[in-house]
DNA sequence: TTATACCCCACTAATATTGTCAACATTCAA
DNA sequence: TTGAATGTTGACAATATTAGTGGGGTATAA
């Protein structure tokens, strides 16, 4: 039941784009730099993020990576499934695939509810409640 | 972000003593095939949730498994946690061990959250709330 | 023109998952 | 007493996933 490395480096390196916003682009050295990651591991990540629509690229010396939209407008849900595909606990959580079992599963009624309430942390929490947090903790 | 095979399945094997509580200890071959599940595996998940006090054992001829307690008083988070370990999505957030960067970490706040989040819900779910639900179903 | 950066794809080592299998111990019932 | 049913334990293996690495591109600013 964990997140992999995919969801949890790639929800560091939007926090950093995040804390960073503005005009200026962002390059993945930075970042990778910044947080202590694979760079080319990162790139990887950015290419999903990027395909859906979170980032935007600028090519060339110079270049980077820029949020599309602002901070608070972009959930750590979205970015999450981005990189993970949906957050389901299983299978058939997922896609609504039968287990055979259908509605009588009991199992998949508590995974459903599992589900949930991953979703609705997910998708409460925005990049920009991210970078408040951190500005009020490092202000103590 | 997947509940590996040992939480759903031995949710599934404990549904079903939970289904058949009384004082007949039920075999594992039983419990395999009426959830469709391989026996040799179900011995392991067993080992663990025998290990952790959840159910005990009637060794020999008409032998099987049993609930140490009644279903209102197993709750899928103990389940779960026998089986898969702490449901952390992520070591920092398990063992509170840092990840270089402490406190100022905001991608391990958000952790925390999902985290607590699962907990809420597998801790306030018990093999009972299972039964009745799919009872509940059933008679539809 | 050159350095900087993104882009894309192939590949791999390590690890975890999902079991299988075999030998053994205990108990019940005939 | 014996055999069948069942739990116990530990080793093993196939497969999938994770977590990267590496290299050869292309675009662009300076």
């Amino acid at each position: 039941m964990k997140l992999s490395t995919k969801g949890r480096y790639g929800l560091m390196a939007m926090f950093q784009l995040a804390l960073e916003f503005g005009d200026e682009p962002i390059s993945l050295k930075y970042i990778a730099e910044k947080q202590g990651l694979s760079e080319n591991y990162l790139e990887q990540l950015f290419s999903n993020l990027k395909r859906d629509g979170l980032i935007q690229s600028v090519r060339g010396a110079q270049g980077g990576y820029l949020l599309t939209r602002e901070p608070k407008d972009i959930t750590v849900g979205q970015v999450l499934r981005s990189l993970e595909g949906h957050l389901a606990p299983a299978e058939c959580v997922q896609h609504d695939i039968d287990c055979s079992k259908e509605d009588n599963c009991a199992t998949k009624l508590v995974l459903m509810k599992i589900k949930d309430s991953i979703d609705n942390v997910i998708d409460s929490i925005t990049l920009e409640d991210m970078v408040v947090e951190t500005l009020k903790n490092n202000s103590n």
